[in-house]
DNA sequence: TATGAATGAGGCTTCATTCAT
DNA sequence: AATGAATGAAGCCTCATTCAT
């Protein structure tokens, strides 16, 4: 029934028909009517689902960092979500944007845009990082949405090149990009 | 009448109905339908518009840079589009998110995502970078979009962080950033 | 399981739901659909029912009337109607309104308005008070249906009074009523 | 528009659709939702003119009375509201049983059985009655339900009468019956 | 025999679009 | 050229009914 969550990365969550939905996971609109209050319930439980599993990912990887170094666990980290990234793709991309769902009236602060504790996890990561010393401390709270920023920027990417590839390739130069910049090492004429 | 994007960007795209975008803007339904064919046109119009300043910006910015050093450039391209994002926090946000746009049926390609300028705008930067050796080029085609997510990823901050403060503040980290990444420097024991 | 008839009374013949009668009534819908054959033929078995304890206690009171004076088989008559309506004011107040049923397809007069067959008590009790000379024969065939509205009175008052009472206190306005009118008797200057 | 109120009337308020009215008031469904929010404020609506017709020619009624006997507006009164009646007699059958709307929820005293202004003329008319002499004071609260059941008894006498004949002939038996009652004259062998 | 999840036709409502004024 | 009431297709949701367990 999960797999319904397909209809919304190729249609958009807003253009999706709740039948849609139904029939591709093979049951009757009333069927998904009987677990989700309404169009909303249904899409926010999509959100959160697929929200959970990536935040579970994340904190694996965060488990079997204790004893090993920053970087491993930055590694780790960003497999983990590549991969995630490449098993999601335009689901994903949809994460990501949680801006664009309904108005959301007024207190009603359930979801938030679905990636706060995403985000949360990147701070703790962000943070063990400083406290080594491995990163830089000054514009430290600016990293955790710099590092979601070049995630994103994955999908971008994705759109913009006519050689997607695996996203996973993007593991070595995301690290670097992350931890050296862009900038060429200066100095060394 | 095109003060009615903000609509737009306090409904979302898919959320908002013409008949509100008409009363905002102060004229009757009939009136938008004399000069936009469908609601898609009117939609592909107001992007088309927002996306053209900041292009426009852009390429000032790039006009003025002839006879300056690179790193005066990639600063003043942060800065003009920092600038733009402050004023147009909200649709900025949705114009970066061109995918929830309507199912678009196939062979339909009129407006991209919205970004292709933009995204033409920052490969060009980053070429001239490469090409006068103040950036790597091992990653180089990864850039822009790195360059694209960055700047997103202001939004992002601005939504998780409780003192937002201008944008613009955030030129000094970024251009840090970008260049240096966050990793701090080693090899000072 | 009948006494999920306060359901109709609460919410309304066509506003009642089959699930919540079962669950009120604790059983499955399942069970519900064991025994009726569709929802038609379970409101028309619980009119059936109620109507039919009206009906039996208005002919006991008819069978005890043998040999006592028709004035007394009137009050009698009227203390069991009264005492009905007391313990089922809500439902009564729905038997009394067999036209709201649904629809009613053509020819389908399985279940005439629920009142048939207490209509029908009615006409033999004024028969028997004409043919005692008690009352008058002009109008008497008006006089069921006045009876019938004149207990229906007591539903109406009892929503536009604000010390509602027991019914039973209407046994003698009623009957005062019901044999000489409301008009000040005359001829006594 | 207003003459899909026979719509309800046939139909019954909660066995009508919205498309089926329209269709009838020959306009389409969204028309009717620019008038009205929703199907229930459409039927409140209905009542509601209907209602008021009503009340208006008993207010006429009362007003021609000035002058004349309480009998007399009596008689006008019983006539205005008969002929109402044979006019509108399925609908009015309806309007007689406010009790079967939806279960409006608390707090929405809105618009009463419908029947409350109605109900407010009959006690303005038995006032008269009482002050002027020719009416019994002493059950005299109850006079003006009485009065309503007794017109509703043409409704039913309607229902349960093979010749049905204009309601306007009981204009006599009606007046006789509510002044004198139904009780032959006694002490008069 | 009781259960209650699944079903899907059908009703209500929205809103993009048209067109007579 | 501007208007905005009318339109009706299309989506959301309900709930009577079925049937495998």
């Amino acid at each position: 029934m999960e797999a319904a969550e397909e209809m919304f990365a190729e249609q958009g969550v807003l253009g999706t028909r709740i039948e849609d939905i139904s029939k591709r996971a093979g049951v009757a609109v009333g069927t998904l009517y009987n677990y989700f209050e309404d169009r909303e319930q249904l899409v926010a439980a999509l959100m959160s689902r697929r929200r959970a599993r990536l935040v579970k990912a994340l904190d694996e990887v965060s488990e079997s960092a204790r004893g090993r170094t920053w970087h491993e666990e930055f590694e780790d980290f960003l497999r983990a979500t590549l991969t995630h990234l490449e098993r999601h793709r335009r689901f994903f991309s949809i994460l990501v944007q949680g801006e664009l769902l309904p108005p959301r009236r007024a207190g009603d602060e359930t979801h938030g845009s679905g990636l706060d504790d995403v985000y949360a996890r990147m701070e703790r990561l962000v943070r063990r990082g400083v406290a080594e010393g491995v990163l830089k401390s000054t514009f430290a709270p600016l990293y955790p949405s710099l590092l979601l920023g070049m995630l994103r920027s994955a999908l971008v990417h994705d759109r913009y090149t006519d050689m997607p590839g695996p996203f996973l390739a993007l593991l070595e130069p995301y690290r670097d990009f992350f931890l050296t910049g862009a900038g060429a090492p200066r100095g060394n004429p």
